[in-house]
This record gives structure tokens, C-alpha cells and sequence, in this order.
DNA sequence: GTCTATAATTGGATAGAC
DNA sequence: GTCTATCCAATTATAGAC
């Protein structure tokens, strides 16, 4: 019964174990460093146990980096909430939206899942997919609800929401995949409050911004 | 005398052979996946010949990392310049910057040089340094200057180039990194040119922005 | 310096007992 | 399903001749 070929059975303990261990090291030392021995060591589990449950090395990752993703869509914002002062629901967006992205945990994953997009292609498109991608739909979508809500105003949603999104996450991000360090909070408060700034001279509907559209 | 122990003589040809071959392969695969049997095979060159000049893979790696560095200091913005018209100079500094860093070599440096940082972190830190850290601060050169000569109204140099170069960045180049797919001239074009836009409204020196400081 | 041939080890995956 | 013990292919690095 191809079993293995589908959804592992998490109800397993010893599933559950491979998993936490897989993902524990595949994020801390990214795909090729991490040998099935030293998973199945750090789960207790024996080697043929995890060939059991997951055919290979490479669907035991596949599985690890896909259960990842999914914990960034509603965080961000939820269509059905309403809008009220612009500046507090933009604030509070680009801080869900950092959180999710700074943490020490999110930059391990996604460093590990840029390595592997060369080998595993289609894994970095899923990944994409759930992740990135809709982070940015509901940004827009939040653009579109602001503007006919009138809180803003947004000739472009698309536009409007990359450029937020972009302004939000600065040019750090760059060093944290780089090296180790991380902004500290109160780095990251004040580039928020900038970003917010720059974004509402230029789409605030308060009439201060000249010459738009 | 430890001459592998330092730069390997790069006006023999061997060197200069297995320099490319194994950037070639380096890039377009990654670490992991090279072998040094493909290196060898495609540059030519016996391993033997391969370990004589380089102590190891890993040796080899960092040199070849190190070298692709380099490229892009002078080619965003030289400080002895004379800052013209400022919507033309940021576009041009745009450019410059969006052909450095959304190339199909300059993305797959970046995945490869992501992929090594877990476990070469010093590699990691000196792409770093002489990396993004240099336009970041060419790019604040910029700003200051352009202040300077009242091309623009910039409160905080380093601040106005961060949101500058996030700007015109976008967010694109997420998909970039986890998928095949570039933006396309046109799309660029058009982003880069909104952009500057967005930025000149605030920090342009023609009195459109309102409450800035 | 350069080559061919080989050592030494690692690591993904499996056989067979329980 | 789970374990122990093992196979086998791949890979880094070197020995020894020229």
C-alpha cells in the first residue's frame, strides 16, 4: 500500500520524533550536512524505522520544509477585519509581517530552503507559493480594502502593496542571511515608524502628497 | 613553503582553468553537488594537479566565492561623480544597482553563497563586507552628496539610502531566489521607475512633500 | 608539476530476525 | 512495525611513477 508515497501518519510517535529531529537539523545545518544516522540518532528511532515511513532522504526534507510554510498567510492580516486609523493597521501589518520574517528560526529556513531550491526545484516553488506569495496577496488586498474604505488612497494595489512590503523590510535582511546578527527590536520599531512615514506622504489621504497617481 | 596556504598562482593556466570550471559548476549546483571528479573532468586538469594548488574542496570554494565578490562596488556609484539632475541620477544609480543584482549569475551567486553561509560562516561574513555593505554606503555617499548640493532634502543619509535601495528592489526578487522566473526589462523599467517616484516625493528638494523630517 | 591508480571513509538504503 | 548488522556506491584525498 503505497503509505509512504502520501502523507506520513503524524499520529505516530515515532513519526512525530523523525520529524521534530529532521527539522531541527535540517534548519540549523541546511540538507547535505545532516545524514539520515544523525536524524534518527537525535529521534531514538532506528534507521530503518524512518525508511519506513519516508522513502528517502529527500522526501523526509520535502515533508520537514512543506509543514514550514504554511504558518504565514493569516498572520499578516485577514480580509474580513475591518480597517480603522490607518497608521495603527499599517504599523500593525509591518510588525506581523517582521516578526514572521526576523525571527532566528525564519531566516534559518530560509536560507535552508534557498540551498535547496537548485537541487529541489520544486520544492522552492511550493514554498513560494504558500509562503511569499501570499503574503503579498494579502497585502494587497489590504491596499484595496484601505483605499475603498478611504483610509488611502492606492490608484495601484499591486504597486502600493510591493513598495510597503519593500520600504518594511528595509535592506537588513540582507546581513541576517549573511552573517548572524539580527536588528535589534528597537532597530526594527524605528524602521518601521520610517517606513509607515514615507508610505503615507505618498498614499495618505490627507491631501499632502503632491502630483500623485 | 605554503603557498597553497595562500593565493594560488593564477597565471598558471591550470589554476585558471579549475577557477572556472569550478565557479561554473559551483554556481549552477552549489557546493554539495559538486564533486571535485567534475571540476577536474570539466577544467581539464587531473586531481592531483587540483590538490596541489588548492589544500582541499572547501579551499577551492571559498577562493572561487571570494573572487565573484568583488564586482559590485564602483559600478553603483563613484564618489568623485558631480551629482545632474536628480531623478536621472537615481535612475541611473537604480540601474546600475537592479543589473548588478537581478542577473541569472548574480542570483545564483547569491543561493550559493546563502547555501554556504551554515556552514562556512566567514565566507558568509566577507561576501558580506565587501558586498552589500559597499553599496549600501556608496549609496549613502549618494544621498549625502546629492544633500549637499541641495539636490535633495536628506535628513538622515543612511536612512534615505536603506529605503532607496528597498524600494528599488522590490519584492521580486523573493521569486527570484526561490524560483526560475525573472522579471522581465519592462517590468523593471516600470518599477524602478515608480520608485523614484515614491522616494522624490518625500525627500525631493522642490517643496512637494509635506511634514517631513 | 603532473599524471594514473588507489586508499579510506562516509552515508544512503536494505536484508532478515523478531 | 521495529530493530541490528550490513551492503554498496560515491567521494575526498593521497601514493608513487614520470
Amino acid at each position: 500500500m503505497r503509505r509512504k508515497a502520501s502523507t506520513p501518519d503524524r499520529s505516530n510517535p515515532k513519526v512525530r520524533n523523525l520529524l521534530v529531529a529532521a527539522q531541527e537539523l535540517f534548519l540549523e545545518q541546511g540538507y547535505d550536512a545532516v545524514t539520515m544516522d544523525m536524524v534518527v540518532d537525535l529521534a531514538r528511532v532506528s534507521k530503518a524505522t524512518a525508511y519506513a515511513h519516508f522513502a528517502s532522504k529527500e522526501l523526509l526534507f520535502a515533508t520537514v520544509m512543506i509543514d514550514l510554510t504554511g504558518l504565514s498567510g493569516d498572520e499578516i492580516w485577514r480580509p474580513t477585519e475591518a480597517i480603522g486609523d490607518i497608521a495603527v493597521e499599517l504599523e500593525r501589518l509591518a510588525r506581523n509581517f517582521m516578526t514572521a520574517f526576523l525571527t532566528r528560526q525564519a531566516i534559518l529556513f530560509r536560507r535552508t530552503i534557498v540551498s535547496a531550491v537548485t537541487r529541489f526545484p520544486s520544492i522552492g516553488e511550493a514554498v513560494y507559493t504558500s509562503g511569499p506569495k501570499v503574503i503579498v496577496e494579502r497585502t494587497v488586498m489590504f491596499m484595496t480594502a484601505a483605499n475603498a474604505a478611504g483610509k488611502l488612497h492606492v490608484p495601484d494595489a499591486e504597486l502600493a502593496a510591493d513598495q510597503f512590503l519593500s520600504l518594511v523590510r528595509g535592506f537588513i535582511d540582507i546581513k541576517g542571511m549573511l552573517s548572524q546578527e539580527l536588528p535589534s527590536d528597537d532597530q526594527i520599531e524605528k524602521h518601521i515608524a520610517a517606513a509607515i512615514r514615507i508610505f503615507l506622504v505618498h498614499y495618505g489621504n490627507d491631501g499632502a502628497a503632491a502630483g500623485r497617481g
